[in-house]
Parts: structure tokens; sequence; C-alpha cells
DNA sequence: AAATTATTTTAGGCAAATCTAAATTTTATT
DNA sequence: AATAAAATTTAGATTTGCCTAAAATAATTT
């Protein structure tokens, strides 16, 4: 039944697959960035996956995953992170090192490797980055938030959710550029008072208050 | 420094190591038989090796592994019996089910990863099939030879070697028609006299006294 | 030694996945 | 609404690895 896709497609697949986490239709140009090719190789595969029926495609309209390339991308998703969690649990590699391995083994085809896999690892519900991983049927948690308390010290992480709607809150937190999707690292904490040290994208570290942090809730990038 | 190499290019690697370990060259028809290929295919990928210095050719005269080539080869096969022995002794996959899956799992290309397997694995010196393991440097041990009074029942071999030349025996193996090469299991041991009943592709079974078995040599297959 | 057969290579093509450059369509701006 | 800018697609090439058919070379047989 389940047909045999290239590497490539895979990719595809795959990268449609998360950016759609944060938008309904996915453009070629967001594509080209994600998988460093050009547009115009976009448009050429694209066209090769709609005649597979794994995703919808109009031109100019952008792309979005069929039910079919949905289970295709869960697939490819439940390998790679079963793999991430071997390297760490297993292996001994770091959680920042397993990323590139992973992205090869996820490719490989057996099945009942992949489910054997999880049997072995006891069926891991969420990777070394927190994400979670899909059961054979493609089921998966959802996606592990944690309170920026909790982030260790320099893994990057996103905030994906803010635990109260204040008018004093957001005040503070436009002051600070600090909003959904601020990508971040924790530099410092302070047992003091319990303030940390945060770091957004390439500029200067800044310190927010225990308070703070308590109601920003990321998730590990 | 190590160069990458794509998944044919490992697979000629490895075929032509394989085949050199009867004959000292390979010719391009063998290789196109091993390969499920056709011979201009196979010219054609020799003439790209020979320009990265694997191996060494020149038309219509076969062709042998470099220092180099045969490092690559090495590497390949490390791999392979690597991940098969972890597909046998942690995944519990049988020892006849894992040739496919290490053919796809041979081609991963962290060096890292592979070593710290190995050493997961506690340096196994020899694979499931009874095949020596190389060493991360490349080493291994000498091909595993059981008598075939010592081989355990329905397992797959492979005649290897025979442990005299005399006309006698070389009249008995005739007739029973038996050489190097010859693939068998053994399906029954008598112990009253030590005669063991071994059956040869799917031929009939036939029964050959222990003076006999006592001088075979096997090797798993 | 000549002729036949088998092996190997060359020549010309094809499909996958990529690229650049040019054309087209959509979106944004005046 | 017209135009400029951005995004996307088309057209035409390139590379890798394979193919078939034909030519060249080597090995075998008579």
């Amino acid at each position: 039944m389940s047909a045999n896709f290239s590497v490539s497609e895979e990719n595809y697949i795959k990268a449609i697959y998360h950016i759609q986490q944060s938008v309904d239709t996915v453009s070629t140009n967001a594509l080209a960035e994600q998988l460093k090719t050009k547009p115009a190789s976009v448009t050429d595969m694209l066209k090769k996956l709609k005649t597979k029926k794994l995703l919808h495609y109009e031109p100019y309209q952008g792309v979005r995953l069929t039910a079919e390339g949905r289970k295709l991308a869960l697939g490819i998703v439940r390998k790679h992170r079963l793999w991430e969690f071997f390297l760490v649990e297993k292996l001994q590699f770091g959680w920042d090192e397993v990323h590139e391995v992973a992205e090869e083994l996820e490719h490989i085809s057996s099945k009942k490797l992949i489910d054997k896999l999880d049997a072995y690892l006891d069926f891991p519900r969420f990777d070394p980055h927190g994400d979670p991983i899909p059961d054979s049927s493609g089921r998966m948690a959802a996606q592990q938030q944690i309170n920026l308390i909790d982030l260790p010290l320099n893994t990057p992480a996103e905030v994906c959710s803010v635990g109260s709607q204040s008018a004093e809150l957001l005040e503070l937190l436009t002051h600070k550029q600090i909003s959904i999707g601020t990508r971040l690292e924790v530099k410092k904490q302070f047992g003091f008072d319990h303030s940390i040290e945060i770091r957004v994208k390439n500029q200067p570290a800044f310190t927010i208050s225990q308070q703070l942090a308590q109601v920003l809730f990321v998730k590990r990038v």
C-alpha cells in the first residue's frame, strides 16, 4: 500500500508541515527559504507532489497538505523525533547535536524498524527538545510548553503563550519587545530575586523579573 | 577531510569489495549482476570512481579497489554489520530479516554516530551472521569459519573450505555434490554416530558421516 | 589463424532534482 | 486605477545515475 517517496519529496512534505504549524497556506518563497533551494525548484516539486495527491496546489495560490500528505509528514516527524530520543537517551549525544543525524535517519523506510525502536525506547512521548512524538497511528500529545522559569540556560526557545491578558502585562511586554513568536535564550539566573537575564536574537541581553518570567510560556526551538 | 559519497557510489565500492574477497580483479559483468544494473551503467560509474581515486581501472581490464577505496568499503561494511548487530541484539529482529534495513542504515554518514553505536553495543566483533565487524580503524578479525559439526540446526551456511585435499575426499564430495560455495543447513544431528542430516538448496535432505562433517568448514550466510 | 562468441565500452537518451533568466501574475503603492 | 514591486511560474540547461543499441575489444572454438 504505502507508496515510496524520495528523500527530496519527504523533505518538501516535512517542510510544508512545519510551516503550516504557524500559517494555513504555505508560500513558494517560504518553502524555498526553508529548504535552501530556489523558488523555481519548489514550483516544479509542488506540481509533482500534487499529482501524487499529497497536497492541494493551484498556481500562485500557495500550498496545503492533504490528509494523505499530513499522514506522511507525521510519519517523518515520528521517525525524526524517535531517532533524536534514541541518540540522546541511548548513545549519549547532547540534545543540541542530534538534529543533523536525525535528518538522515528519518528517511529510513522500514516501518517495522521504527515501531520496534519505539517499543525499545518504551514509547517516549516527547523528544529531547520537548516536542511531542506522534504514535504509530499519527496521534501525539499537544506541544509541550514550559515556563520560562524552567527553561535551561542557553536553550533557544520561542514564546508561545502568555499566562495573562492584563493591560499592564501587555504594556510591559510591548516595552520589552516580547511577543508570541519571540525567540530568546536565558543567559543567567539570579537566585537572590529569581530574576533572569534573557537575550532576544542578537540584541543585548536584559533582565526580567520573576513575576514576568512566570507568566511567559515557551517551547524549545 | 573524508569526502562525501553518494549512496550509489558507496554501493559500487561495497560490491567491488565483496567480489574481491574471492577474485583479485572484478569484471564489469560481475558487478552489473551483483548490483542488478546493466554493464554499460557500470562502465560509467567506474570511470567516475576512478577520477575519485577509489579504484584502479583500465578499459577492458577489470577493476580493483585502491587503498582509499578499501578504506571506504571497510567503513561501509562496519556500518552495515554494526547496525545488523543492533537490530538483532537490541530491537529483537530475527537475524534473517535485518539485511535489507541495514542496507539503508549503512549509508548514514555520521562517523560519530557509528562510533557511539559501537561503544553502546560494547564493541562486538562479529555480526549476527558470524561475519567480522571492522573496528573504527578498519581492522577486523579473520572470517569466522566454523566446523560443520558445530553449525546450529536450521542455520543457512556456505561451505568455504575443506580440511583435506585427498582424492578419496574429493570423490565423496563430488558424489554428494558438495563444493566450495555450496549452501546448506543442518536439519538433524544423530548422537549415536554423530552423523548429521543436511539439506542443500531445495533438494531432499541426506545424511553425512561424522568423519565427513569434520573436514567441512562453513560460514553462516 | 580465422571465425565465432562473449565481454566491455561508446553513443545517444531519459527521468529526477536542481539551477538561471525571462515571463507572468499578484500585491502594494502612489 | 495605474504603476511599481514582489512573488511565482515557465523555459531551457545541468548533473547524476540509469537505460538501449551499436561498436569495439578480448576470449574461445574450430
